[in-house]
DNA sequence: CGGGCTTACGGTGTGCGTAAATATC
DNA sequence: GATATTTACGCACACCGTAAGCCCG
């Protein structure tokens, strides 16, 4: 599982349109596909409903999806705090090995 | 930023010692210096103090060490619950789209 | 037919391991 | 000289985009 992976997941279950997706997310339809078809067989598990050209969230995917959107909140966060405190302990750089 | 490149550097961080640190991850010393790098050069921040053969975590390091944590703790519960959760609403699947 | 997801296919990039170089004690 | 990290290098795998295939309105 990749951060990737539950970016598209995310993005897919949002717009229950997997071109919509792959579109908000710069990338093409296959590539969206083939991430989630990833995510799906890592765990066994099937994400979304493919009922003819609708594609919504199955039951696993609904209760899935929180802790995706979690897991990104989370890193975004981490990512975003460590360019931020980079100024404020550049200069605290002072070790005693 | 990638999950690969957060369990080297907590791996790093906790072991204080490259070698032993890839060797937990069943990885090659080259490639999680490597990963370290990345991590690093991608945000412009030193995570860690290489003071002659001591590696151990800069102040920036420290502070972002509980964050990467929270992150991977997050990813290996999400994707727990995912296959745990398969089993009990395999048989749920009636959709009505 | 037309829109939409999937599969096939080729190219490029990234990650990994082996091995050599560098540095410290 | 021994141990440990970095750098160099080659390879394999994975990801992505283009294009064809398939299915459902």
């Amino acid at each position: 599982m990749t951060l990737t992976q539950l970016r598209v997941f995310v993005a897919v279950a949002r717009h229950e349109h997997m071109t919509r997706a792959a579109e908000s997310l710069h990338l093409a339809q296959s590539a969206a596909s083939a991430a989630i078809t990833a995510l799906e067989a890592e765990h066994g598990v099937q994400l979304f409903d493919r009922v003819g050209r609708c594609i919504r969230l199955s039951a696993v995917g609904h209760a899935f999806l929180p802790d995706a959107c979690a897991v990104l909140e989370g890193a975004d966060r981490a990512s975003a705090k460590l360019r931020g405190v980079d100024r404020k302990t550049r200069l605290d750089a002072r070790e005693t090995c």
